[in-house]
DNA sequence: CTTATATTTGTAACGATTACAAAAATGTAA
DNA sequence: TTACATTTTTGTAATCGTTACAAATATAAG
């Protein structure tokens, strides 16, 4: 299967070797984009690979997200929830239906207070009401 | 004391009855402006209050931020940071020291991903290496 | 002073995450 | 293929932050 091939590349070329269980996470990550928990991973691809660990979740995420393949989403204290889209982009969270929508902002900010600080990431995350739930 | 009697009529206003230990919590987000965690309350505050207990950290901290006079900072997933500035503004990590900076950035952002959304609360984070570090 | 109410305490429970050693899978060389 | 070395995965136990809850204490009202 051709995306099967181009994950296993995609991690290689980061410095991660393919496993059976890495590559179906990451494809996990890349089709669903619902910046999922650890739990729901664990919990969706234990259907499919019933010998799946969750160790093997946390295990894999964490270097998905040390070789930057994969983003934390900083939603809420408590639970981590990853993204394998690492570019620059925002998160909606509405407070009234819990949906969470992505979202681009213009990364050139230009804040005079940290002018001369290097910046590495840049993490924006907005609460409120969507657009559904206001109608 | 004039600051101690100030903070009482704060939190009067904003709907929490003082006690010893809600203006004491209360008066250490202030003073010590770095975005503490839990932890970081109960032992600096254990030492003057030596019956002080964690839970009634959690729980006044809790109620701190139910009545909108404390913010929880976003700063890396495990553990909750509390704020007493409850406006608008950034955090700026730095990844070799540690420090957390404090920004003001343009609120307007205008974003046209969900510019027909309600929004509530804005955070902001960055991390990166501070001006001390560059040098 | 007595009673009612609110706060605080301390312990136990819980949930997310990590540590770690054993087991399984994979790769390599003969 | 077999034997051996290395990497990955598993499963259990430990850890850490947080919450639940009931008992104890402090505070406020009559």
């Amino acid at each position: 299967m051709q995306i099967s091939v181009n994950i296993n590349e995609y991690l290689k070329a980061n410095q991660i070797k393919p496993s059976v269980h890495r590559s179906r996470i990451y494809r996990y990550l890349l089709e669903k984009k619902n910046h999922p928990t650890v739990d729901t991973v664990f919990k969706e691809l234990v259907r499919e690979i019933p010998t799946l660990s969750k160790t093997t979740v946390y295990n894999t995420l964490k270097l998905f997200v040390e070789r930057n393949i994969t983003g934390i989403v900083s939603i809420e204290g408590n639970e981590l929830r990853y993204d394998a889209d690492v570019s620059t982009h925002g998160h909606f969270k509405c407070t009234r239906c819990g949906e969470v929508y992505d979202f681009q902002f213009d990364n050139n900010l230009n804040i005079s207070d940290i002018e001369d600080f290097q910046t590495e990431k840049t993490h924006l995350y907005i609460s409120g009401i969507c657009r559904t739930c206001l109608q």
